[in-house]
RNA sequence: GCGCCCAUCGUCUAGUGGUCUAGGACGCCGCCCUUUCACGGCGGAAACACGGGUUCGAGUCCCGUUGGGCGUGCCA
């Protein structure tokens, strides 16, 4: 993809808490976009609001960003660092002539609210020094605010939602400049996506309703306003906003439930957007598919069992070596013990027979309890349970026929079956018992499997602690 | 209150005036496969919020109603 001008998106959190299921989404659409286009995506941290700004919070989101994959180009921009930026614009508009300086007390602007919402009119603090050339002596503490138009209209042609518009003598003079001097988050936004030469702004649409605010400001500093596009945002399971008791968790979180970056990227993509029918995609997939025209318009709600869904499509179809980096990944993010070398040999050794059981690592390793565990393994109930009565003289037959021959999956297969016809069993009377002596598990791959993987030597000695020596009976 | 946005199966969505007796996916139900668990296969129930227009024709365009969301800070 060429482009004339060359596409730059950001994704610009605040540091005030982990990067939650809506922030990633955001990040995500602004990385496809940007990716799509060989554009840059860039990151900016808006830490303007010291008292709220930590730096555990930058770290968590930097965490987040980078387990799910997304790649910022360059440095991460302290938006703090620009104040001196910021005030010199403020600064400048006040030249302009489109800012001027403010010396209402909060009693004051507080009071007029009150009374404008009173009278049932909408909260608007005009301010009386707007026109004023004079000042109180002394240096009184003022803001800096805009000098917004009171008449006509403000319209914003956003990519998503289309043309939006407001009656000016709807929005009032925000505030560029506090009185002690830093930026407000509008004014900060504005400066820095200029700077940064920012062509789209990707995010929420809680963010509409500034993003007229913002062209004004835009406009007072003879600036071009980027192309916005408010995305929808992500509601709870029951429809309502999104929190942590709805599940709205930080990606770590998903992380720890064991699912795969990509699985969650998927999932992701596919909420409040789409490419016709396709559900299951790979990243290289949604970046060459990504265009605006694909976003949707209306909220979304977060449900855990399709993300699962999506998860186990993307667990089957991992190769040995991508299941075994995730899941050595995944164990290294929740301080387990790296897997052994003999382990991580007898779970790839049986990856597909793995794979296509779990959705998510934890259930990998479940699955594969029979590859992690040593003699002598530990049972749960059903398979202690499947180890009673005639079991183990059952299994002492067998360990007989099992001392020679082949011990490839399919000859196993052959064998174990031609032993439970000539009890007159069906072969799951054979296979639940062997099942337990292998696993300790009710739930398993295939026992032909497990023996595969474990070799007669193991094989043979995991009976034997289940039933017993082997007999001489045939 | 005021402003703005949104509205297709329970959920994610396809659908850009006729090919829609509305398609796919998740979930759910039934059957099949089967050594467990999964996977897989087959089948099923399930939606255009409501009311007016416009048009030969509306899920698709317009208006209203209802419902939901967001905003309304010297927070971001």
């Amino acid at each position: 993809m060429t482009d004339a001008v060359p596409v730059v998106t950001r994704f610009a959190p605040s540091p005030t808490g982990f990067l939650h299921i809506g922030g990633a989404r955001t990040a995500l659409f602004n990385w496809l976009f940007a990716r799509h286009h060989g554009g840059q995506f860039l990151l900016r941290i808006e830490d303007t609001d010291r008292a709220r700004s930590t730096q555990a919070a930058t770290d968590a989101i930097l965490d987040g960003l980078t387990w799910l994959g997304l790649d910022w180009d360059g440095e991460a921009i302290s938006q703090f660092a620009r104040v001196d930026r910021h005030r010199a614009v403020a600064e400048e508009m006040l030249e302009r002539g489109t800012a001027y300086r403010c010396y209402a007390t909060r009693e004051q602007i507080d009071a007029a609210r009150e009374t404008e919402r009173a009278a049932g009119r909408p909260p608007l603090f005009r301010s009386p020094w707007r026109d004023r050339n004079d000042q109180p002596a002394g240096g009184a503490p003022h803001v800096i605010r805009l000098k917004a138009p009171q008449t006509g209209e403000t319209v914003v042609e956003d990519a998503v939602q289309g043309r939006v518009t407001w009656a000016n003598d709807s929005l009032d003079d925000l505030i560029l400049l506090r009185s002690d001097g830093t930026p407000t988050y509008m004014l900060a936004v504005v400066v820095d996506d200029h700077d940064m030469s920012v062509t789209h702004v990707i995010r929420g649409d809680d963010h509409l309703t500034n993003a007229a605010r913002q062209s004004l400001i835009y406009t007072a500093a003879g600036w071009t306003p980027p192309v916005f596009v408010h995305i929808p945002l992500i509601h709870g399971a029951d429809g309502a906003k999104l929190s942590k008791r709805h599940g709205s968790l930080g990606v770590e979180a998903y992380r720890d439930m064991g699912f795969p970056p990509a699985a969650v990227r998927n999932y992701l993509a596919r909420l409040g957007w789409s490419h016709g029918d396709d559900e299951f995609f790979i990243t290289a997939q949604a970046v060459a598919w990504f265009t605006l025209d694909g976003i949707g318009k209306s909220p979304a709600r977060f449900d855990l069992k399709k993300l699962e869904n999506l998860s186990g499509q993307h667990m089957r179809a991992m190769d040995d070596d991508a299941m075994m980096a995730g899941l050595q990944a995944f164990v290294a993010s929740q301080n387990m013990p790296a897997l052994t070398a003999p382990q991580a040999a007898r779970v790839r050794a049986s990856g597909a027979a793995l794979r296509e059981r779990a959705k998510t690592y934890p259930q990998l390793l479940e699955m594969a309890h029979f590859a992690l565990t040593e003699r002598p393994i530990d049972r749960d109930e059903k398979s202690a349970n499947a180890l009673s009565g005639a079991a183990p003289e059952l299994l002492r037959k067998l360990t007989s026929r099992l001392q020679n021959g082949s011990w490839s999956h399919d000859d196993l297969s052959t064998a174990v079956s031609e032993f439970a016809d000539s009890e007159n069993l069906k072969l799951g009377k054979v296979a639940q018992p062997l099942r337990a002596a292998l696993a300790g598990r009710a739930a398993s791959p295939s026992v032909f499997e497990m023996m595969a993987v474990l070799g007669r030597e193991e094989t043979l000695a995991r009976i034997a602690d289940a039933a017993g020596p082997a007999t001489d009976e045939t």
